[in-house]
DNA sequence: CGGCGGCGTCAGGGTTGCGTCAAGGACGAT
DNA sequence: ATCGTCCTTGACGCAACCCTGACGCCGCCG
C-alpha cells in the first residue's frame, strides 16, 4: 500500500486531505509542521509527501531540504503564493511538484499518481538481487538467502543491510547511517551501529571476525563490499 | 549536455523555449506536430520532452501513450486549458507535469530541472574519480586505489587529502588546511600538517622522500598536482 | 662561516573508537 | 500470565589513531 504523509498546519486541509487519501486506499499520515515532518518522514518512511509551504516553525524549503539529506521521496509542494520566485526555489531545493492554493482535489491526486508512478523500480519489475561472496540479497523480495538456506534478519538489521547494499562499494558515515535507521534524531549513538553491524556479520560473513564484506572504516562509517 | 525536445505549433513559442533553453547550456530540438514529435524523440532520444496539448495532427494524451510505449523520458505538458479533467488525463496518460499557458519561463525551467534532476541515474551519480600517477581518489566512494589495491587512510588523513584533491593544481595554505582539517582554533599548529603530509606521501607516493604530487610550497602550504 | 627557521622523520603515550558479551525491558503472540 | 523476540544499554579488553616532543637536515640570511 502507498503512504502518503500530508503536513500542513490547516486542519481542515489535512482532514480532507486524508479522508480523500484513504477513500482511495492509500496510507495516510498527518504532521502540522516541519519538525514533526522531518520526525515522521524518519519513522514512516512514506512513498510521497504533500508539504505545505506555510509552516509555523520553520520555513518549508528548510524542510524539503532536511528531506533531501537522506532520501530521494518525491516530494509535492503545496502553497498560497503565487510567485515564481517561491516556486523555483522550492524545486530547485529538490521538490518534485508545485500546486497553488486552492486547488482542486482531483488534479492533486493525478499529481500525486505521478509521483508515485516515476519512483517505481526503474526496471518495472525485475528483482534487483545483489550478490556477494556466499550470500544473496534480494532488494525488492527483502529476503537474504545463504548457502541455499533464507536467513532471517530482524526489521532493524534488514534496514541496516539495506542501506548498506544500495550503496554498494561506496563508504557510509556512522551518522548518515544512524539516521537512516533510527531517524534523524539519532547521530551519536554509535553503539546501535557496532551492536547491529555484530548481527550482519555474525548472520552473513564466512569469518565474522574477519568480515571481507561489510567493512569498517574506523572513525567514519562501514562500507559493504561485494 | 542535457537534451530537450520541444513539441508546440505555434512558432513564436518555439523560438522562445529553444533561444532560453541554449543560452541555458541544453541541447534543443523542436516539433510543430504530433508525428514530428514522435519520429523525433525516437531519432535523438531527449532526456526531457516539453509538450503542448494542442497538436494540430493528433491529440496530445496519444503522443503521450505514443512515448510512453517505449520510453521513460520525462514528459512536461503545456497547455492553454485550465480544466482539471484535461490535467488528470494528460497525467494519467504518463506525464510528469502540468504547466499551464500562459507560464512563467522561471517556472517551466524550474520544472524541467526538477524533471531531469529526477531521472538522473537513481544509484547517485556519476563517480568523480581523480587519477594522478599511481594511484586514484574516489571522492564519492571515500576510497583510495594503489596498484589496484585499496589504501586505508584515518579519517585525519583522508580528510587533508579530500582538501587537497578539491583544490587541485592550486596552493592550499596552511592555515587554510588547518582550519578546514582541525578546526577554526587550529591556524598555527603546523606540526600537524608536517606529520600527517608525510603518512599520506609514505601511503601513496611511489618515492616518498622525492613527492611527485604533495608539493611542499615552503613558508606557504602545500599543492597536489595530478 | 655560524645561526636560525622551516621541514621531514621517528617513536612513545594518552585517548578514542571498535568488537564482544550479557543483562534488562518493551512488545506481541501463544 | 508466560514465553519468545527484538531493541536498548552498559561494561570490558584491545587495537588504532592522534598528539607531542626530539632530532637531523637543508636553505637562507646575517
Amino acid at each position: 500500500m502507498t503512504r502518503v504523509l500530508v503536513v500542513d498546519d490547516e486542519p481542515q486541509i489535512v482532514r480532507a486531505l486524508v479522508i480523500n487519501l484513504k477513500a482511495r486506499g492509500y496510507e495516510a499520515d498527518s504532521a502540522a509542521d516541519g519538525a514533526a515532518a522531518l520526525r515522521l518522514a524518519a519513522a514512516r518512511h512514506p512513498d510521497v509527501v504533500v508539504l505545505d509551504l506555510g509552516l509555523p516553525d520553520m520555513d518549508g524549503v528548510e524542510v524539503i531540504r532536511g528531506l533531501r539529506g537522506w532520501t530521494r521521496t518525491p516530494i509535492i509542494v503545496l502553497s498560497a503564493r503565487h510567485s515564481s520566485d517561491e516556486k523555483v526555489q522550492a524545486l530547485d531545493a529538490g521538490a518534485d511538484d508545485y500546486v497553488t492554493k486552492p486547488f482542486g482535489m482531483d488534479e492533486l491526486l493525478a499529481r500525486l499518481r505521478a509521483a508515485v508512478r516515476r519512483a517505481e523500480p526503474a526496471g518495472g519489475g525485475e528483482e534487483d538481487v545483489v550478490e556477494a561472496g556466499g550470500f544473496t540479497v534480494d532488494l525488492a523480495a527483502k529476503k537474504v538467502n545463504r548457502d541455499g538456506r533464507d536467513v532471517r534478519l530482524t526489521p532493524t538489521e534488514w534496514h541496516l543491510l539495506e542501506v548498506l547494499v544500495r550503496h554498494t562499494g561506496r563508504l557510509v558515515g556512522q551518522k548518515q547511517l544512524l539516521q537512516e535507521v533510527w531517524g534523524p534524531s539519532y547521530g551519536t549513538e554509535t553503539n546501535y551501529l557496532r551492536v547491529y553491524m555484530a548481527q550482519l556479520r555474525r548472520k552473513l560473513e564466512a569469518d565474522p571476525s574477519h568480515p571481507r564484506h561489510f567493512i569498517t572504516e574506523p572513525g567514519m562509517g562501514y562500507r559493504f563490499e561485494k
